[in-house]
DNA sequence: CCAATTGTTCAATAACTTTTGAACTAAGGA
DNA sequence: TCCTTAGTTCAAAAGTTATTGAACAATTGG
């Protein structure tokens, strides 16, 4: 927890809306939904963007309270704030992690190479 | 249903959050949604924006099929799609309008005059 | 017909957001 | 120590969205 986060009462739910809106940071979230519990790092998702542009969209997720980042070494281990957004906005993550499951449009995550079901 | 609308599939989840991750907009489908079944037209919203931005608005949030304009002499009839929107990503827009009307932060509509109760 | 009401369109501008590459920091391993 | 790996920061460029005012269209009431 090393980055800046806002507390639980400093998540807005429109900034919340408008960094979901975009189809890389919601192929992001669901990834990170799919595999809960397990803490990401930032190369996991080099398949959706450059380096430079993953480190933008991972620092919108955070400064929004999507997401928390602790830094361990020289990696990022990226979770859901779910305990936080399911307080602050019952029902939210949930129907949006369902509707983004749904949604063939979404960049994948992890199709490029050997990740078949894991 | 004059104006163009998007199909129930045509629909898209990234489109739609981005366009509630807009305080103005957020606070019109919160509207919409407190009056749910009463059909408004644009006037309503004159306190948050000016005519020409609120067509705007209006305009964004038809073409992401969050709200159904019909045209009826020279007025706009706006509705919800609530009945879309769920078919499409249930739990969402009841999940967003309750967030939304938790959210002091959000500009009102009808605040400024007589609109006492209703 | 004339005027008012309701809303749209257009072009301009302002304000943001996204993307990029090059340069950087910090930790770990050989 | 030197090299690699993991990620950030910065400034520039590109792209997009929001806001404005002036001009327009269509309906309705007098």
């Amino acid at each position: 927890m090393t980055l800046p986060h806002p507390t639980a009462d400093q998540i807005s739910l429109p900034i919340v809306l408008a960094v979901l809106g975009d189809p890389t940071r919601l192929s992001i979230v669901r990834y990170l939904a799919r595999k809960e519990g397990v803490p990401m790092n930032c190369s996991k998702f080099l398949d959706l963007a450059s380096k430079t542009n993953l480190s933008y969209h991972l620092a919108k997720l955070r400064e929004a309270g999507v997401t928390r980042s602790e830094a361990v070494g020289t990696s990022r281990l990226i979770t859901l704030r779910r305990d936080d957004l399911d307080r602050r906005f019952p029902g939210l993550l949930d129907s949006v992690i369902a509707a983004a499951d749904g949604d063939k449009d979404l960049p994948a995550v992890g199709v490029s190479a050997i990740e078949v079901s894991a």
